[in-house]
DNA sequence: ACTGGCACTCACTCGTCGTGACTGCCAATT
DNA sequence: AATTGGCAGTCACGACGAGTGAGTGCCAGT
């Protein structure tokens, strides 16, 4: 059984591990922290410790070292979250003012988390479900490709170049005047429509219309489509991967398998995704509870930020399961409320 | 001085370092290649190539390897560029013309290449200088705060947020009848202009409209200005980090100074623009020829491709000088030409 | 110009050994 | 019952040294 004092020794031993990468002994706790008790007791506690799963010694006569439940059992109870230093915040604030649109904004702040935390650093890029079309714009760039612009009231664009029938089918030609007319038609149909309605309601106009025009309508019907579909899936910002290469002795193996799993964003989406937040409103997943194997000796921190539209989408940092877990969450948390405050209309 | 067979001596050292990261001696040399002749005589021919610093020997009593002079001598004048295997000419062909947009067909290039060389890739998103303003849109996301959207005719479409004056100045409020009023003349002023002309059009613009137009005119035409200097610096699109993991030990030191210098997409940029393709349409830049410091044990190949739009933009490969040049040169060489095939109209 | 032979160099491997930082356990103490 | 000092035991780690072998440079002979 763990007494108090073995959860304060837990504490003691994942601060001094995570500082010093060394395996802490019952020797250097007693010097370093003032438990007011012998090397001897703290043996004892540490013996219940590795009884209980907490800790780990390397080899038979060293130190010890958390386990991936005692980092579990440190972020959970243990930890206090520190507050940023004032430089800190200034750092976030001044950083990220100067933004201009959304995408930008958070290239800076996946770039200035990962420089805070020493970390990779992760940003979703939010998905915006329920929109409205703003305007749709037809652009020919070649007597056989158009260009099908989208714009949203929640301030997305999106874009996808069609490739149309070939001309010499001379009903099929398309020109200035005709493009004109079915932009027109287009957007008489589609703007203040539910992004999820765009695709029946060009279905609906194509029918309406001469052959001529109806395949150029559907060609744009399926572009808006395929876009719409698009969005579902969202993207993920990354930054910092230089981190990992930092703290490249806490990876046993080899940082590769990291990186790999990094690189498949669609995975690594997924878990980001699914973490579920606690009351602190960040989530931690530490080493093998980590469903991907990639990650095994990978923590990851999430949080969640709320966009202009109101959906909450995830923030984040990636890093050795020995992190800092006090100051990284300090700081996910720190910028996400200024995330959430900078988009969210006052 | 070096012999004609001293050169196919180096092409012999170049080809086994590369394939075996062995320091290559002369007894290798005779045994795996026929020379025809002895090993003191390519010894003889290895003490030559050591004068003139294309080879050097790691220690004193071992086998040589080729120095970046050596890499340098081997790529201008020895490598033969060898052709693709159908199945890497399949991969490419099918891999490319799933592509939707142009990011996408960008984003799937990269990757591709990546897997292809198994090296870092690189792929320039094109600039297209000289295009004209086919639409601007306009969308009020909340009461202070006005997304900007210019989409020209080359296909690109860039938005911007605007910060509105607080709309407490009665005389600045801006709502939905306001902002058709200006987005009309707007467009009236700027579509067909060269994106050049947008900046001192909507200045002109602004001085003709009464003052509680013009605060919003000025804002729109400040933004629209920083959107055309953005497009000015071009991004870049990355993919394969985890193969510098994998050929770590091609990085005496460590592979980090080679991601700091890669994350500062910036200063990669331009290195990256500023090589020059020779006849070949490639170009490489080897080890400590590259001005950046972190990326003194790395090679880079940059080829061309044409957009769209006619411009070139750059398309390459990033990897350790120890890497296979004949079919990195290959790979970015047919990857540009199928690129450019791709995008460019028919 | 090429070759065989030979002395020499030096990184690398492998065992041995000593050292020191730990632990676990136990009997004594509070 | 908790704590403590003491002590034997374990084991990674670094140093040392000898043996090994790949590879070189040089030279005299063809």
């Amino acid at each position: 059984m763990v007494s108090e004092r073995g959860l304060d020794v837990l504490r003691a031993i994942v601060q001094d591990y995570v500082a010093s990468r060394e395996p802490v002994g019952s020797k250097t706790i007693v010097d370093r922290y003032s438990f007011g008790v012998s090397a001897a007791t703290i043996r004892n506690d540490m013996a219940a410790l590795e009884e209980d799963g907490l800790i780990a010694a390397p080899h038979t006569s060293s130190g010890r070292i958390p386990t991936d439940k005692g980092y579990r059992m440190f972020v959970d109870h243990l930890a206090e979250v520190r507050a940023l230093t004032t430089a800190q915040r200034l750092a976030i604030r001044t950083f990220l003012e100067e933004g201009a649109d959304l995408d930008d904004v958070l290239a800076r702040t996946v770039r200035m988390l990962a420089q805070l935390t020493n970390q990779v650093a992760l940003v979703q890029i939010p998905v915006v479900p329920r929109s409205y079309v703003r305007h749709v714009e037809l652009v020919l760039l070649s007597p056989t490709r158009l260009l099908v612009v989208l714009i949203t009231d929640a301030g997305r664009v999106d874009q996808r170049v069609v490739e149309l029938p070939h001309a010499d089918q001379e009903q099929h030609a398309v020109d200035d005047a005709v493009l004109a007319e079915v932009r027109t038609r287009v957007n008489a149909r589609l703007v203040g429509r539910l992004i999820a309605d765009v695709a029946p309601e060009l279905d609906a106009l194509a029918e309406e219309l001469p052959p001529a025009r109806r395949v150029v309508v559907e060609r744009i019907a399926a572009a808006l489509a395929a876009t719409v579909d698009d969005r579902r899936q969202d993207r993920l910002l990354l930054a910092g991967t230089a981190n990992l290469a930092r703290t490249e002795r806490d990876f046993p193996g080899s940082i590769l398998p990291v990186l790999e799993t990094i690189e498949e964003q669609v995975v690594l989406m997924r878990l980001f995704r699914e973490m579920e937040l606690d009351d602190r409103g960040v989530s931690v997943s530490i080493g093998r509870e980590n469903p991907l194997v990639g990650l095994a000796e990978t923590s990851i921190l999430a949080g969640g930020y709320r966009s202009s539209a109101g959906e909450v989408a995830r923030i984040g940092v990636l890093g050795p399961t020995r992190m800092d877990y006090s100051g990284n969450i300090a700081a996910v948390r720190a910028v996400a409320r200024y995330l959430s405050k900078l988009l969210g209309e006052e």
